[in-house]
DNA sequence: GACCAGGCACATC
DNA sequence: GATGTGCATGGT
């Protein structure tokens, strides 16, 4: 897939912290209105920690408005940010404890931001592995998490952090371009014969 | 106007 | 444990 798409970059975003900001405004949400609300925020020069919990929610709901569910998600991004500024020693696997950081959005935290050895587990990754034949389309976090895991630490590039990341990113394009379909199977997908015939 | 997009928490059964 | 629902904008 690298070879067909090229790198692919991932994360985009330009600190740590901006990473952890854009997986809470992205959850359930298309990335080119993420890219508006952190425009607002750096705008308004609120993008770090202390500035961004300086806020009210109501504030801070109004300037992420563009990515959508932004009452919710003022209120995860303060839930996060509290335990951040308040009571986070660094400690980021502590990350699922807080209100609104579901495993995906953790996990992101922990592969791209975080520099951790995760697999991250997304509605693409899901629909690419069931409509190949790789899992059941009901199958949960963890299992499929622990599938593609333990496939990818047979391969000698998996020490490489760059790797896992960039592995998740080209899944991604993968979905949005070949995958939208809603038949059971990706009979013409493409990229048929650059993936392998089982995990 | 319908559908979709880099989920999650909560209620209900 | 499984399933359904609310949250909300912007692009196609």
């Amino acid at each position: 897939m690298r070879a067909h798409f090229g790198h692919q970059h991932w994360w985009p975003g330009e600190t740590p912290f901006e990473v952890c900001v854009g997986a809470i405004l992205t959850q359930n949400t298309a990335w080119s209105n993420v890219e508006r609300a952190i425009a607002n925020l750096k705008a308004a020069r609120v993008l770090e920690p202390g500035k961004l919990f300086a806020l009210s929610e109501p504030q801070l709901a109004a300037l992420i408005r563009p990515a959508g569910y932004f009452n919710v998600k003022a209120r995860r991004l303060r839930s996060f940010l509290r335990v951040l500024v308040e009571e986070f020693g660094g400690e980021l696997e502590r990350l699922l404890a807080i209100h609104g950081i579901g495993p995906e959005t953790a996990d992101s935290m922990l592969l791209y931001a975080g520099g951790h050895h995760r697999f991250v587990i997304d509605a693409y990754t899901r629909r690419i592995f069931h409509r190949h034949g790789w899992s059941r389309g009901d199958a949960g976090y963890e299992k499929l998490q622990r599938l593609c895991e333990s496939a990818l630490n047979h391969k000698p590039q998996a020490a490489r952090l760059d790797y896992w990341q960039d592995y998740h990113a080209q899944l991604v394009i993968t979905g949005k371009d070949f995958c939208r379909t809603r038949q059971p199977r990706c009979a013409e997908c493409p990229l048929k014969s650059l993936l392998p015939s089982k995990v």
